[in-house]
DNA sequence: ATGAAAGCGCTAACAG
DNA sequence: CTGTTAGCGCTTTCAT
């Protein structure tokens, strides 16, 4: 039974523990932030206190007082206000605001113009935010974030010396991806890749560039955005540059959808004709017709790190990739 | 060009504009909330000096000073935490920290046990939280929230007499579609229903069996979750069980589409043998093949209206039901 | 190691 | 209508 500390209602104060503890709030507070000097018989009694009552520190006083805000901006990139709506920015934000919640605070949705590198370093000037998880950054954005204002970012993308990237390894991803391919008697692979402005999806370029030149074989590219109407069209155009074309790797499993609906429309068969591949394994992957062959992308593993480590601000490696585990379905 | 107001670095505070505008900041504060007492003229210097100093409040020292909370919390019901990845709860968190983004605050995600009704209120009574967006709450859930939190919550599902409900109009989505479906010829329509503890889908329930009734059919109902896996077996079940069954609609578009897949595997043509609909129109409904049949469910327009309310703590209506508009695709 | 006191920036009585 | 005076709950110098 939780006593009452307090004549009237409320929440027991840091003040409630303090007098319970027989201590000054100053004591109570350096006790209970496991930072500052207590000796331990004072650290046991205001811990004792702090239990009896129930106590839980107010998020909001802290925050005022450190100045640490209140909440964690969740900021993606992109051309247009519609990436506020992109059910990938919405899986980052709800896991941010999961581990959000377990800290007292919330997260918050912006979005980055393309066009105007500068709003980053806005967000990051505003008081009452206390960390920034960018998502999908430009160079010219993160360059454009005030020192100062570095320790609390996390990225879901590119980083830089001093702002930590969290991502998928894309380029490992990728290139089992093409492995497996290659494993299966493919050798005129082609892949339609991601938005030209995103530098993240160099890496998986790479990785296929070079799984390709490893086995003798040139590359073939067509450029997508990760939507499924890019992922039609590329498709076919590829289908009428290289028609001996035996697989597609769509780096995005909606184009990667967009490419199989282009291929069915022209009667080429997958994967008797081409093989078609993927990479995010979303929920309509293993739905569709012919099931697709795709790789995992741990989206709420990926941000809950970020989260993590803009909430504590401890100082961690300046890159982080989870791992992307191969899925085989029908397709390839 | 903004001009600094305090001798060291940092943002104005309301003291700054006051001392600018010349009057106090009891003043300052009254004049720049437009709710208190003030001079037209005094009205006028502080917006003019706010506008000068580019003054933003601070919201964590006013949500300290009102105890106003300075976050949103989404609560989804649900029997497991796996709840917090639905994509259907990231859509309404992200659309509640965008709207919180405007606010100065965040949004925070919870899960609400169904086997612990409580949790709700314990969530109600928490401080730091501003509101809440209840996400498919049980009657039980509701009515566990203290009278003087209500007031402070809306909810996207059933609602009460004082805390406002904001949902989409699956009943007559519903009609729409069960009366597309006659229209189109067919008579032996089946239901995939939705957790039979999510009290909202009653209202699908009844149109459907109302607008079958006026056509004189009776009802033939099988129960679901949602999910693509329950779509797909109770496809099956109404196959088996009344195996002249020429339409199906699912409340929910993945279980539409199990319904889809269990079809296509036990050769049943759609649509030409069965016709089949779906509810909510996710990106999905448009790459299967046959393309689907479904309503709209407009969750980023009924998040805002719900997380506006709370933010804003205006009194509105208990129910606000948004338009549901069916779209005709390939599947019947 | 500890306590007293001064804020963090804003709102809300309470007089005038 | 306006200024003065207290807080909101916590952290953080600064003495002791």
């Amino acid at each position: 039974m939780v006593e009452e500390a307090r004549g009237s209602a409320g929440e027991p104060t840091l003040a409630d523990v303090a007098r319970r503890a027989g201590v000054s709030v100053a004591t109570a507070s350096r006790a209970l932030s496991v930072r500052g000097p207590a000796s331990a018989s004072a650290r046991h009694r205001v811990a004792e206190a702090a239990r009896d009552l129930g106590y839980a520190p107010n998020p909001v006083a802290r925050a005022l007082a450190t100045r640490s805000g209140t909440r964690i901006a969740v900021a993606v990139g992109g051309h247009t206000a519609h990436v506020l709506n992109d059910p990938y920015a919405a899986r980052v934000t709800a896991a941010t605001a999961t581990t959000a919640a377990a800290h007292g605070v919330g997260a918050s949705l912006h979005w980055l113009p393309l066009h105007d590198p500068a709003e980053l370093g806005r967000l990051a000037e505003n008081r009452d935010i206390g960390g920034i998880i960018v998502v999908n950054p430009t160079p010219a954005a993160l360059a454009a974030v005030p020192r100062r204002a570095r320790a609390r970012i996390a990225s879901i993308g590119i980083g830089t010396r001093d702002i930590p990237s969290f991502d998928v390894d894309n380029a490992t991803g990728t290139r089992r991806v093409v492995e497996h391919l290659l494993a299966t008697g493919r050798r005129r692979i082609a892949m339609i890749t991601g938005p030209s402005w995103l530098p993240c999806t160099d890496r998986a370029l790479t990785a296929y560039r070079r799984a390709l030149a490893d086995a003798g074989a040139p590359p073939r590219l067509a450029a997508g955005d990760f939507t499924a109407a890019t992922g039609e069209s590329a498709a076919a155009e590829i289908m009428t540059r290289w028609p001996d074309t035996d697989a597609i790797f769509a780096l995005g499993d909606l184009s990667a959808l967009g490419a199989l609906t282009a291929l069915r429309r022209t009667g080429v068969d997958v994967p008797g004709d081409v093989a078609v591949a993927g990479f995010d394994d979303i929920a309509y992957a293993t739905l569709s017709r012919p099931g697709l062959t795709t790789t995992t992308n741990p989206v709420e593993a990926i941000t809950t790190g970020a989260a993590t480590a803009v909430l504590d601000r401890r100082p961690g490696p300046p890159q982080t990739f989870y791992p992307s585990t191969l899925v085989l379905r029908a397709s390839t």
